[in-house]
RNA sequence: GUGGACGUAGCUCAGCUGGUAGAGCACCCGGUUGUGGUCCGGGAUGUCGCGGGUUCGAGCCCCGUCGUUCACCCCA
């Protein structure tokens, strides 16, 4: 009598075996060069003050205007599952005082997101990132660090079909100074009622209009990159050759439109090309108000936000990574109860060593144990009977050989 | 949120103009006594996404719904 189904929440992105392998693979890629180049873990809440993302993200985005998930909790208050890291990270910089101590402070973390949008290939409800926050430091040399590290972890991976786009947003009298002219150019132009509303909330965003006859428009529309402050183009000019001498390859898209309002300054998106409508797979910038807006001490900062779920799916677009090659070292088959016993000993001693190991559970006929031995990739396997009991040797055998060889149960970790 | 496509065993799919379901792979057991990969034999499995409707009769037609997917939007 089967009880009706449960089925996962729509649009949400989960990982079981055999493709989780893949996917732990990803983001540990991902992590390892901001581990090398000394970021420390930070573990923050998923579910937030939902004024935190109001006032981080910016209420006129599409992010948190109509993607957030927003609850009441008991005792009344708003709460928010976090739609994107680098808000919260803030808060809590700011909440540990971590902006007291020495700067800059490097931080990354690694879990779920949550947006409300239209489920799609690479667009989930639930999704993973990895990202990293470096806080208080204005120099260029940390922005080309920032975006390094970011490409490494792709490299990582394995990815090559990507390319890097960067840009600069500015400071804010750039933007302010760009913004009167672009609103000036969008006046004259005839817009469909969706899109003008666009153009009021962020101008910036008919940028990034996929319409032809709109790119067609917007070509002639003033671009930020020409209002730059003498600063912010010292600054861009000076990571720019950061990355040449490091030797990290990257495009140049004055037409870059980010849709989270912190952003300023140094910006970059990953994207990859064989993924689609949703070919983002990273992404982040400087954000040299949002600690201030945050009710923190004026502190600049610039981190990336890396895409889990879409760097593997983008590795496996380019077909960069394989299932096999996780398997255990040794697989052990009892033969009867008292077999059993010694090979969870075994196993156990084994696995002190270092090694990973094994046991055939339950009471299958060797052969059937033997096929799955061979199913799952173990590179070695012994059988345990009475006579190896009495013996203290077994008959390691290679799997991919075929090979046995007689070995003391004693120096079975070196024989592995 | 808007528009299109799709939804059959664990997986990939077949099922002709409506007549109460199939293949391959995977899985389990066996091919005589303690060693896998090939081969052979046998076996289990589906409320044909769900709910209505039309019909003597629907996996095939209609409506709704849920899910997936593609594009828009947005972005990781």
């Amino acid at each position: 009598m089967a009880r009706a189904k449960i089925s996962a929440p729509k649009g949400v992105s989960e990982y079981v075996p055999p493709r989780s392998r893949l996917f732990e693979f990803v983001r540990e890629s991902l992590i390892a060069p901001a581990r090398l180049a000394g970021y420390e873990l930070m573990e923050l809440p998923v579910f937030e003050d939902t004024e935190l993302f109001k006032r981080g993200v910016g209420e006129s985005t599409d992010v948190v205007s109509k993607e957030m998930y927003t609850f009441t909790d008991r005792g009344d208050r708003s709460i928010t599952l976090r739609p994107e890291g680098t808000a919260g990270a803030m808060r809590a910089v700011i909440e540990h005082a971590l902006d007291r101590g020495p700067l800059p402070v490097k931080l990354w973390y690694s879990g779920a997101f949550f947006r409300a949008e239209r489920p799609q290939a690479g667009r989930y409800r639930q999704f993973y990132q990895v990202g990293i926050e470096a806080i208080g430091l204005d120099d260029p040399a940390i922005d080309a660090e920032v975006i390094a590290v970011a490409d490494a972890g792709f490299k990582a991976i394995g990815l090559k079909k990507y390319r890097l786009e960067i840009t600069s947003l500015g400071d804010a009298q750039s933007r302010a100074a760009h913004k009167v002219d672009l609103t000036k150019f969008i006046s004259t132009l005839d817009l469909d009622e969706a899109t003008s509303l666009r153009a009021s909330m962020n101008p910036l965003r008919l940028f990034d209009d996929k319409r032809a006859q709109m790119r067609v428009v917007m070509s002639r529309a003033p671009l930020l990159m020409d209002y730059l402050s003498d600063a912010s183009r010292r600054h861009f000019e000076s990571v720019k050759t950061y990355l040449d001498a490091l030797g990290v390859a990257y495009v140049l898209n004055p037409r870059m439109v980010r849709g989270l309002d912190y952003y300023t300054g140094t910006t970059f998106e990953f994207v990859h090309e064989l993924l689609g409508s949703q070919s983002g797979i990273g992404g982040g910038g400087r954000y040299d108000g949002l600690m201030h807006e945050l009710g923190g001490q004026e502190l600049s900062g610039i981190g990336f936000g890396l895409g889990v779920d879409r760097a593997l799916l983008a590795a496996e677009a380019e077909g960069v990574i394989a299932l096999d090659g996780f398997a255990s070292d040794l697989y052990i088959i009892p033969l009867g109860d008292a077999a059993m016993l010694r090979a969870m000993e075994i196993a156990m001693d084994l696995r002190k060593a270092g090694k990973s190991v094994e046991i055939a559970f339950g009471d299958r006929a060797l052969k059937g144990a033997m096929k799955a031995a061979d199913k799952s990739g173990v590179r070695f396997v012994v059988v345990i009977g009475d006579d190896e009991m009495l013996t203290s040797y077994v008959k390691l055998k290679n799997m991919s050989s075929g090979v046995t060889s007689s070995v003391k149960i004693a120096s079975l970790a070196d024989a592995l």
